[in-house]
DNA sequence: GAATCGATGGTCT
DNA sequence: GACCATCGATTCT
């Protein structure tokens, strides 16, 4: 099982955002292995996106974006949740691909736990959902995710047909006219895991 | 099933 | 002081 290189996160964030679907997400936690395959994703892509964290310059919360390709930016947002970014392009321009959803393969025990034990609720069908599921926090805020001890990577896994793969506008989004309309949202058709 | 709303805190103006 | 790349519960049709 080999692990996606810097080389695949530094190119053009839809492509990067398009083959990420399929891929597998892994964390390791207290030498457990919890894993997903990524089914929803959306992109960010530079200072011109209005819905981009980092449309408005450079500041401590989105340095990461603005960072090398092939690390974690991690935001804390509504007081209470996490959400999960692959940064991507090169250093010194911000993108970043959000992964929304997963599917749940490796280590679902523990993952309904760290989601609070209750049976009835989703695990990883949102981006606040999977990363309280795989355990992750600010901590993680740049971090490196080809680096060889890393706790979280990613794992090459078979690609998505095209006509599995469906485009539309991002969730949640209230950027300028342009960032809403723009199809940067990417997930499988007909999974069941992806969010809303 | 759809619409609405409260929780809760960091970041930026 | 306003805004948020959300979630889960509640309250309707």
């Amino acid at each position: 099982m080999s692990r996606l290189p810097r080389d695949f996160f530094a190119r053009d964030t839809l492509a990067v955002a398009r083959e990420l679907l399929g891929q597998r997400l892994v964390r390791l936690l207290n030498g457990q292995r919890l894993a997903g395959r990524i089914v929803e994703v959306e992109a960010y892509v530079g200072e011109g996106d209005g819905a981009c964290h980092a449309s408005r310059g450079r500041t401590k919360r989105n340095a990461p974006m603005f960072g090398p390709p092939g690390h974690a930016y991690v935001y804390f947002i509504y007081g209470m949740h996490h959400c999960f970014n692959v940064v991507t392009e090169r250093a010194g321009y911000p993108a970043a691909v959000l992964i929304r959803a997963l599917e749940p393969l490796e280590g679902i025990e523990l993952m309904r736990e760290l989601r609070g034990g209750r049976p009835d609720l989703p695990l990883t069908s949102g981006p606040a959902r999977l990363c309280q599921a795989l355990g992750i926090d600010r901590r993680l805020d740049g971090a490196d995710l080809c680096a060889p001890d890393a706790l979280l990577f990613l794992e090459r896994a078979a690609a998505v047909l095209d006509e599995a793969v469906v485009t539309g506008p991002r969730i949640g989004v209230r950027g300028d006219e342009a960032a809403l309309i723009s199809p940067w949202r990417f997930y499988i058709r007909d999974n069941e895991y992806v969010s809303r």
